[in-house]
DNA sequence: TATTGTTATACTCTATAACTATA
DNA sequence: TATAGTTATAGAGTATAACAATA
C-alpha cells in the first residue's frame, strides 16, 4: 500500500495522458487535434447543442469552444447557423468534408484503441462509472 | 456509435477529471494540491528517485518539480538532501510532519475513491494497462 | 433581466535556455 | 562531455470581464 499506481486519481491522469497522446499522434496525419475530433463528434450527434453546451460536455471554457469552432469553420469543416427556436444558439453543421474527415478519424482512432489494453471492458466499466 | 462516450480518450479524459476534481476536494482542508500529494506518496516510498524520475513519473517538466518540492519543503513536510552515491542527485526525505500528513492524506484519497463506481475492478484493469 | 456568443485583455501555467555543480 | 538541479524568461494556454444580440 501507498505506492503511487495504488492510486485511481494518478492511475486515471496516467491512462488518459497516454491514451491522448496516442490519439492526438494518430490523427496528426489529418492535421486534427482530439479536442477537434472530440468537438466535431460531438457536433455531429445532431442534438441541437449550444456551444455552452460542448463547453460542459467536453469540460473546457465557452471561449475555448469559439476558437476551436473558429478553426474548424475556418477549414470549412462545419458551418454555424443560427438556431430556429433560440437565435442567440448557433447551432454547428458539419459539412460534407467534415463529415468524410469525421470518418476518417474515427477509423483511425478505433485503431488506436484496439492497441490499449483491454480497451473494451475498460469503456464499459467508465461508461456506467460516469453515468453514460 | 459515433457518440463522444464511444471515445475511450473522452472517457478516460472525463474520468480522470472528476476523479482529480473530487481529490483535490478532499486534500483542501489540508493545504494540498493532488499533485503535492503524488508527490509526496512517490518521495515516500523509499526508492531513490531523482527529481528527473518524478518528473517522468508524474508527467511533468523538471522545472515544475523544483517548484512542487520547494513548496514543499517550505512546509516542511520534506527536505532536500544530496545523495550519497551520487552528489548531483537530490534525495527527498519525508520530514515527520510530512509523514504524518501524507497519512492523513492517504485516509482522505481512500474515502473518496470508494464513492468512485467500481473502483476496485477500475484500478485492477488501469494498472494492468498501464503496466504496473 | 438573463443568456448566448464574441472579443480583448490579463493571468496562470508550462517549457526553453542558460547556468552551477557534480560526474 | 554529459547529467542533475536551478533560475529567469519567453511562450502557450486559459480565464475574466465587458459587449452586442436575443430571449
Amino acid at each position: 500500500m501507498g505506492a503511487p499506481q495504488d492510486s485511481l486519481t494518478y492511475l486515471l491522469l496516467k491512462a488518459a495522458k497516454r491514451s491522448l497522446a496516442a490519439l492526438e499522434a494518430e490523427l496528426a496525419d489529418l492535421d486534427l487535434t482530439a479536442r477537434q475530433y472530440l468537438l466535431l463528434t460531438l457536433a455531429a450527434t445532431g442534438k441541437e447543442l449550444s456551444q455552452q453546451d460542448l463547453a460542459a460536455k467536453l469540460d473546457l471554457d465557452p471561449t475555448i469552444i469559439v476558437k476551436i469552432v473558429d478553426q474548424l469553420e475556418d477549414r470549412g469543416l462545419l458551418e454555424r447557423t443560427r438556431a430556429t427556436d433560440d437565435r442567440r444558439r448557433h447551432q454547428l453543421i458539419l459539412t460534407p468534408a467534415g463529415k468524410q474527415l469525421l470518418r476518417d478519424a474515427r477509423a483511425r482512432e478505433q485503431s488506436v484503441e484496439r492497441t490499449f489494453p483491454a480497451s473494451a471492458s475498460l469503456r464499459d466499466l467508465l461508461r456506467n462509472a460516469l453515468g453514460y
